[in-house]
Order: C-alpha cells, then structure tokens, then sequence
DNA sequence: GCGTAATCTAATCAACC
DNA sequence: GGTTGATTAGATTACGC
C-alpha cells in the first residue's frame, strides 16, 4: 500500500495513546496463544484481556503486530533463500494463512445510536483525527468504548474523503458556513426521573450515588449550588453539575472531601445539547495532580473557565467564569481562591447515577460535564433553541471554533496564557446573589 | 538506535435495514 | 442492495528502553 501523505506529518504531542509495555509473562501468553492460532476472534481476544489484564483493543493490536512481524521475517528469509541460497530452513513462508483457522467469532456490531452518532459527527466535523484525549472524552460522552470510537472514525474518514490530517478546516475554507453545531437529542424521560423541581435534593441525591467520581472523591451535602444541567437518553450518559460556595470549596478545603478529591478541570468545545450550549468539563484523579506531566492526564491540559459565550457574559452566570480556575501546567486544581465547580457524570437509572462501565475505560477517566448554562432561560433574545443555535454559530465561527479547541484537542498549550490572566473570582456575597437568581429561574424540562 | 506499540489507509467481509 | 461496523494487510510513526 503507498504510504499517505498524511501519515508524513508529525502528530501534535499526547495524540497517541500511551505506549503499553508488556510485562514477560503476558509477551508469553500472547506468543503462546500466536502458535496457536493467529486470529484469534473476539471471545479468545476477550478471555486473553481478562486473563492478562490488557485491554482487548490492545491485544487486536498486538495480534495484528506481530502478524506483520512473522510476514516480513519470513517475507525476508524466502528472499534470502532465493537470492543467497538456501538457509537453515528457520525462514519459511508461513504455515498460518487466515484461511487455516477458523475464526471463532467477529465482535458483535455494535449499534451506535442516532445520539451518539452526532455526538461523533458533531466530533468529526471539528476533527477527522482525534487524539487518544478526544476519543476517551468521546468515549465517556457516548459510553461507547474507546476502540470503537476509533473504528468510527476509520471507517468515517474512509468513507468521507475530502480533508487531509493537516487541516480540519479546509473544508471550511471551502465552504464558508459551515455547522460546527450538530443538535443531539435529549430524551425527555431523563429529566422526569431526576427530581429538577428540587435542583439541591436532586444534585445531592445524584452526587450521593454517584459513581462517576474518581476514587477518593467523596459525594457531599449540597451546600447551595446552581441549578444542575442533565442531558442524555436511556443508556446513556447524564450529566450534572454543582456550584460550591468559595468558604467550602474554595482551594479543596479539608472541610470539603469532594472538592479535596478534585485537582483538575478541563474544557473542550462548546455542545449544543437541546437548546443547552454547554461547555465540557473534564476530571482528573487526585493522584493525577501537582506531580504528574500534564500527557499522563490523557493528554489534555488545563484552561481556566474564562471563555464562555458572549451571552453569559451580562447574566449572573457569569460567575462561572471563575469559578473554575485551572492550573496552567501540571499543577490543576479545579478551583481557584473562589467558588468551585463540583462535576460528575452517571447514567439515570431510577434516579439515581451509574457510571458507564466498560471494560477499556480506565478507572477514572474523564468525566464530562457541563459547567454549562442556557442561555435561552438566561438570556431572554434566545428563547428557542434554534434562536441559540444560529445565536452561537455566529458567536463561535469556524476560526474560534479552530482556536479554540486546537490547543485542548492537542494537548498543547502555549506558554503565554491568550486570554490573559483570570478575573477576580467570586466573593462570597457574589455567590450567595447568584444562587439566589439561579433558583428564581425556570429551568428546562428537556 | 532498536524494537515494537500505535496509528493510519485501503480493501474487504458481514450484519442489519 | 445500501449502509456501516469489524477485520485485515501493509506502511508508517513515535515511544520506551
């Protein structure tokens, strides 16, 4: 196969998946297992993840590795053969062909719904070539598994030519209006199981059983908190989100266990989601803060929650903006000296939140979550979520979009912060305000 | 620098409608 | 039969030692 030009261009840093090292005795299982049968079909590959603890993507692709390894060696030894005479007959053609074994079964089809195929469109359109953070996040947004994400994306990108790895945008420059917004659907009944009457009873049931948190991160009594923000459909994943008051969670005090289990925040791209523009949080264990690079944290890196939509900028969540105050390197505490931002996701099941699980998703993951706010309920000019959407594609324009989300897609930041430094975050009083006209407003019944 | 995991394309198979 | 998820070979990149 000629090699593509896209595979000449370097990747950004932290694109790629962090590189497995095999421990000897799992090297041995596989190579065991290789003699036996070379294709192994997805319930020996799934047996082999459970038994050598490697995910299952991984061992596909260590089969499809050394499949090529045994091809080429012996490829090398048949032309030796020939062209230098006979060897030592260690450098066969291989006895295995495909045709030899009997596939002990494809993985089952997996059925991506209309949701998560635009969340994955919504993706694809801002990036043919996701990262290993992006696919994870995509991941965790759709409760697809990882691999799968990067099979879409395969098939995707073959199927759908017409931009190169070099510039997503291309294809904006060639035509000029483009919807960097795709609307997922929100299943009504969601809402009706999560009692939004009573956003403080909700948010702290759901935090209390909630599972979604990293380990060590302990759900706490609501203290006064904005109205959460669900979204998703049977199956799939709820969102939530919690305002902490700055005496509580203010640098994750000890008096506050969830806030001390949080140490970073991340933002991706704006979503619609209904009529909800939200912006995406992310999470990092405890164990992934001061001390650890910044790619160990699935490659993302922090920004502060400085660049919402113009239209929230005249409306009381504002405060928002600072309320999450994120590290620029290494160091990432969820917030800053003022309020906090306390996010998790869990699937609704009977009101109450499971995280997804499947077996690549590391334990903790990235979490997603609005920080996120409606602007048509703040804002009276976007009452209607179309009037948002056309509202926010003029607001967000392909090049924003780019700029964006470029830096936290790669995992790259520049040193110098361009959104200059943080606004004062909130006072006390500040808050306690916002809370108060959070709670008069009317909230979304999806 | 080497070995190899990870990623890519292109082709193809196959499930599902 | 069309669409699309899954798998394959082969080429390439880039990371860990």
């Amino acid at each position: 196969m000629a090699p593509t030009s896209t595979s000449k261009i370097s990747l950004p840093c932290g694109s790629r998946r962090r590189r497995l090292v095999l421990k000897p005795t799992q090297q041995g299982a596989l190579h065991a297992l290789f003699q036996q049968n070379p294709y192994p079909g997805i319930a020996t590959r799934e047996r082999l993840a459970r038994e050598l603890d490697i995910p299952e993507s991984r061992i596909q692709v260590w089969f499809q590795n050394q499949r090529t390894r045994q091809l080429r060696q012996s490829r090398l030894g048949s032309a030796k053969s020939q062209g230098q005479g006979p060897t030592h007959g260690q450098e066969q053609p291989p006895s295995w062909t495909q045709e030899h074994f009997t596939k002990d079964g494809r993985r089952k089809r997996t059925s991506i719904s209309p949701s998560q195929t635009s969340i994955l469109l919504q993706a694809f359109e801002k990036n043919r070539f996701p990262s290993i953070a992006t696919r994870e996040h995509l991941a965790s947004l759709t409760g697809l598994p990882e691999s799968r994400i990067q099979v879409w994306f395969q098939n995707r990108r073959a199927r759908h030519p017409g931009q190169s790895r070099s510039g997503p945008m291309k294809d904006m420059e060639a035509n000029p209006k483009p919807s960097p917004y795709v609307r997922v659907p929100v299943e009504p009944g969601l809402l009706a199981r999560v009692p939004v009457s009573s956003p403080q009873l909700a948010l702290s049931n759901t935090l209390g059983s909630m599972q979604g948190f990293p380990a060590g991160t302990t759900p706490v009594p609501c203290m006064g908190f904005a109205p959460p923000v669900f979204c998703g459909g049977p199956g799939s994943q709820a969102l939530g989100a919690m305002m902490v008051p700055p005496t509580q969670g203010g640098q994750g005090g000890d008096n506050f266990p969830a806030a001390k289990g949080l140490r970073s925040c991340y933002l991706t791209g704006p979503t619609l989601v209904g009529s909800l523009f939200i912006r995406h949080a992310l999470l990092c264990p405890p164990s992934q803060g001061e001390h650890q690079q910044q790619h160990e944290c699935t490659g993302m890196t922090p920004l502060p929650f400085q660049d919402y939509p113009q239209p929230l900028a005249d409306n009381p969540c504002q405060g928002l903006k600072e309320a999450g105050h994120a590290g620029r390197n290494s160091t990432t505490q969820c917030s800053g000296e003022g309020s906090q931002l306390v996010i998790g996701t869990g699937q609704a099941q009977d009101g109450a939140f499971l995280q997804p699980a499947h077996a690549e998703m590391p334990g903790w993951q990235q979490q997603s979550l609005p920080t996120a706010w409606l602007s048509a309920t703040l804002n009276p000019e976007h009452q209607t979520s179309a009037e948002a959407s056309s509202f926010l594609e003029e607001l967000f324009t392909a090049t924003e979009m780019e700029e964006d989300t470029h830096p936290i897609l790669s995992g790259c930041l520049p040193q110098e912060d361009p959104l200059g430094p943080l606004e004062t975050p909130l006072s006390e009083e500040e808050f306690h305000t916002l809370l108060a006209m959070l709670h008069d407003s009317t909230w979304p019944q999806a």
